[in-house]
DNA sequence: GAATCATGAGAAAGCGTTTTCTCAGAGCGT
DNA sequence: ACGCTCTGAGAAAACGCTTTCTCATGATTC
């Protein structure tokens, strides 16, 4: 097919931009100037090359791309947990929103190892042009020294103290707060908390929140169960919960309290009628448990888009190294059938 | 510190390969070597060089060193929903196996958009040295032409024609037959299988296997409803549950039987004493939910970690084509409380 | 009609690595 | 002491692209 003579090229190698200049007849550069449309060019030799482009189904090696313009289209995750839904949530929204603006994401899970995440981060940031750092386990010293290397950063449930990292967070303190307030207006005065994970710093926000609550409310009884993040860990805390003595249960997630509602059901206590549980995070399988969840919703989605957003401002303005938004979200107490007002007290 | 006149580069830019070879007084040849230990250097240079690195901080990068090498160490992964527990779950099994041969994975998420994915499935494989295929909703013959040109693919919950590309599938077909069976054994005569997407190939096998089913069982009646994915089909399937007369529900999967529960639970039905419902994927929910989900298990997150273990044997032998294996799961049908023998019927 | 300018395409220099090629010098045998 | 091999390091090419630089051509102006 015109192809003269010694076509050995053709094998093994992919198509490049050398070739589509060969067959259009022109130089590398012209090539490459009406693929980008950087340029004027000449109308006749733009068709002639594109022609050519679409004939050998040219398309341009990205990594050759990348290194030349000095970006990826590229943003790194680290989550310290894929399996939970939180997270899934996170990656998801950013993905979505960084895909409308044509880039991807590359994901990183520490699987909870604290020491490997700096490490994950670094990584990841060398490949991208940005990383999103999900409610990482380090400590702040560590966080602190970090920040600067990562720079288009992006914090999700945590903050720094340089002001120029963008971070997203969610007032656990105040969510937990409203939760509360909502069992003991139902008429509920012994309480327990069953908490989540030592070193995540939302658990240390809810802690906070509910040593205030204390504080404003002397007269109830507020009891702190150590528990973990995930379902198995809630479905374990049964007994301790039923021997509390305790009327309303304020889970640590909403993973928790549904192995919790689990746990309770196998042992025929019955929810709400015997115990309220509440949850934390508001995932779309909590307004299908049985009984439906009450719960403290945070727009996780919008957390995720809102990531995005944070970071390609910062991409955009390359540089110019301006203080960053620090958002806050207030978790929307979402009153199902897991709470209701308790049953009159035998004593 | 001896940086001694004009000291300007040092602004700005990343440090490279060529500040080490500067500051170890070697060439870029010789760093590149003490940092790959690729070839043999004088152990006194190699240590030089090795303090001038971590002085400096040096880290290659990522990007260059791909284009000499001519991969990237990632993969892509293209699903059609991330929001899907399913496909979350194989996207974590696959990033946990993949980095454990320091590999990352980078994520394209169709959005069900069946066009879309044929173009993401292409860039991914562009910036990546493999892609993994999760439940493409394409026809089978864009399928066809476009898994060559994406050659270290490794296709899951579909298959093509070609015998070198891998696949991974559940055999469907065969676990909702024994969904079937259990509950017919436990004494059901009337069910009614919720089916889910139309066009998903996992859908199909469900079919297949339901009318293989149905000729081996005259005497049972089957009804077909059709329904979604997700929750809220199975929530909105309630009422034409009902009032189909069936006892026994095979939902698509663990979603939608989840969905339905807590319509029925609503409704005032109760499970398993009125109806007794199936899922299917065995998801961690499912033996949270109340009562917990009689479902047929897939090995979900053993489909990630073996997509992995595939798409590396292609990765390695490079070249040779060989015929790649075609694996096949059984669900395994897990049995508990949402199904047990219907009450006697009045007729 | 000659000098000036705009237009557009090729040549070549990067981007940051790895790797082949080349060659200087050391070690060895005879 | 001469030539041989062998070790190891630098020079340079390669990877695939973008972009600046340079220069030829044809159009414009006085």
């Amino acid at each position: 097919m015109g192809r003269g003579h010694m076509a050995r090229r053709n094998t093994n190698r992919r198509v490049g931009i050398a070739d589509v200049a060969e067959k259009a007849g022109v130089s590398h550069a012209t090539v490459s100037r009406v693929m980008n449309g950087n340029a004027a060019v000449d109308p006749g030799i733009a068709a002639r090359v594109r022609a050519a482009a679409v004939e050998l189904k040219y398309q341009p090696n990205p990594v050759g791309r990348s290194l030349a313009l000095g970006k990826t289209d590229t943003i790194g995750i680290v989550v310290p947990d894929l399996a939970n839904p939180t997270f899934q949530a996170i990656l998801r929204g950013l993905s979505i929103a960084a895909a409308q603006d044509g880039y991807r994401v590359l994901i990183a899970d520490s699987s909870e190892v604290t020491s490997e995440e700096s490490i994950l981060a670094g990584e990841a940031r060398r490949r991208c042009d940005g990383v999103v750092l999900c409610a990482p386990r380090m400590s702040d010293a560590e966080l602190e020294e970090l920040a600067p290397t990562l720079h288009p950063l992006v914090l999700i449930n945590r903050t720094t103290i340089a002001t120029n990292t963008p971070s997203l967070s969610v007032d656990y303190g105040q969510g937990i707060q409203e939760l509360a307030q909502h069992l003991v207006t139902l008429g509920h005065r012994r309480l327990v908390f069953l908490s989540g994970p030592e070193h995540s710093a939302s658990n240390r926000q809810r802690l906070v929140g509910l040593d205030q609550f204390r504080a404003e409310h002397p007269e109830i009884e507020l009891q702190m169960l150590h528990g973990g993040s995930n379902f198995d860990s809630g479905h374990e805390s049964t007994e301790a919960i039923i021997s509390s003595g305790a009327t309303g249960i304020l889970a640590f997630n909403d993973l928790v309290a549904m192995g919790l509602l689990s746990g309770l059901h196998e042992r025929g206590v019955r929810v709400p009628e015997d115990i309220s549980v509440t949850g934390f995070d508001d995932i779309p399988f909590a307004k299908y448990t049985t009984p439906p969840l009450t719960t403290a919703a945070v727009p996780i989605n919008e957390l995720g888009s809102l990531a995005w957003r944070r970071m390609r401002e910062q991409i955009q303005q390359a540089g110019e190294a301006a203080t960053q938004a620090q958002d806050e979200f207030s978790p929307r107490v979402e009153i199902r059938k897991s709470t209701a007002a308790p049953a009159l007290k035998p004593a």
